[in-house]
DNA sequence: CGCCTATTTGATCTGATTCAAACAATGTGG
DNA sequence: CCACATTGTTTGAATCAGATCAAATAGGCG
């Protein structure tokens, strides 16, 4: 079996774009540094002046920051194949944390050995740089997320993203996708209590939206869950948007 | 006297870096279509496929979003000098809207006039990914803003923020910058209502903090007001922080 | 002057928080 | 294999920050 099939970050970026044979080779051959990481562990925190970037190779990971007074707000969730703290490239210190959610495999590639790549290979540059908007184009939708929708809306956008999220890079089946958020992480991401997100998950329930259960999320009316959180993919930027769901 | 350093676009950029004189020569030959253009207008729609990014080169925008049932939620404010849809180079159809706040001259270049010059410039380009970073990076601070600060220190720290880039730029004299934006605007940036805006400045106006009329935002007291909103400059990645302030 | 937009004030209501505690599931070491 | 600790979920009751509704006031400006 093809080695690049295999390779979490070649299977992202070719569900985004066609890479030359170049392209996969370079990646393939990607110096990186691999590790095993607990569940629960930052990776890099803020304050940092990181000289390497971090590959998810598996595993589930978010950025986030606290205020002075201890609240968390996630600011995103990372999948494998995705390079969470690629802003660091250009950006000396970071501005926020990143931490594992489930154990994980993570590839550590240095700053140089990147801009060394983008040298060679500018379009996997140009590649990148487009993740990096999309990544901000979520940012954006989050805010309007969290800043004006109610409760069960608010809840449901980000499950709706989470799912067309693992859908696009081949992680959804049928229309389940694993879920190793706990209902604390998911107050944190959209700015509720803990008991809060409770309340409201059990009305997605109960309005026959979606199971959660033994970690993994089922969605069981696609266009009922849409329509609660008034979801529109377009600002995911994946040219297929919900089709075939 | 040189025409670069009346150029809105050259000034900010040579706040953030060096630039060889020929690439402020680039920048100064940039052709652009400049034209008027009133308050209140939106310049680019959600929806949209651009094919010209659009240069503030004086006057201030914003980026928004709004919700089905018209609920607003803006995610950005712009200064001269900046291109709030840069992120249009990369990705063909807008995720949001983009509309001016005062009455504004903008300058339009099309996509392939930026893409040629950071061909020839990729330096600049690299400048110009910087900036989108920090886009990305003043978004996350805002999600942290919106989804966990209580009012007095959500409003304080957009203030904060909004001091600051008007200083980092040259737009700040003494302790005071022009402030065009309206509480209902402020309110659409903050997620709260108008009302609650209104009565939250007075509170910070109470504690001498700040006075905020004739749309001239003063900074009376920094130190208190970074306490109250537990202002940490670092995501704006200026080299400066807020030394000198 | 009169119109329109922006700010301010007051009264009431409500969605979500907080606090507290029970319950379930999972893992750990003896 | 059980006792126990730990982490995550669920439920109930009281409280509150901020929203909503309504109306007055204050500024520009044609």
């Amino acid at each position: 079996m093809d080695a690049a099939r295999e390779h979490p970050l070649i299977r992202r970026l070719e569900s985004i774009t066609d890479l030359s044979p170049e392209e996969r080779s370079a990646l393939v051959h990607l110096p990186m540094n691999v590790r095993e990481i607990a569940a629960d562990q930052d990776i890099v925190r803020e304050g940092d002046k990181p000289s390497e970037c971090c590959l998810i190779l598996k595993g589930y990971a978010c950025r986030y920051k606290t205020t002075d007074d201890g609240k968390r707000q996630i600011m995103s969730f990372h999948l494998q194949g995705e390079i969470p703290d690629f802003q660091s490239l250009y950006l000396r210190t970071m501005d926020h944390s990143l931490g594992t959610l489930t154990p994980c495999r993570m590839g550590f590639v240095a700053h140089q050995t990147l801009h060394g790549l983008f040298e060679r290979h500018p379009r996997l540059m140009a590649v990148f740089t487009r993740e990096a908007l999309i990544d901000a184009a979520i940012f954006r939708e989050w805010m309007l997320n969290i800043g004006r929708r109610r409760a069960e809306g608010r809840l449901a956008h980000l499950l709706c993203e989470l799912f067309l999220r693992h859908k696009a890079v081949g992680l959804a089946r049928d229309h389940a996708i694993a879920f190793p958020i706990t209902q604390a992480e998911l107050a944190d991401a959209v700015g509720f209590s803990t008991v809060h997100v409770n309340r409201v998950l059990q009305e997605l329930r109960g309005m026959n939206l979606l199971s959660l259960e033994d970690r993994v999320l089922t969605i069981l009316d696609w266009p009922g869950l849409k329509r609660v959180a008034q979801f529109d993919p377009t600002y995911l930027h994946q040219e297929s948007g919900d089709e075939g769901v």
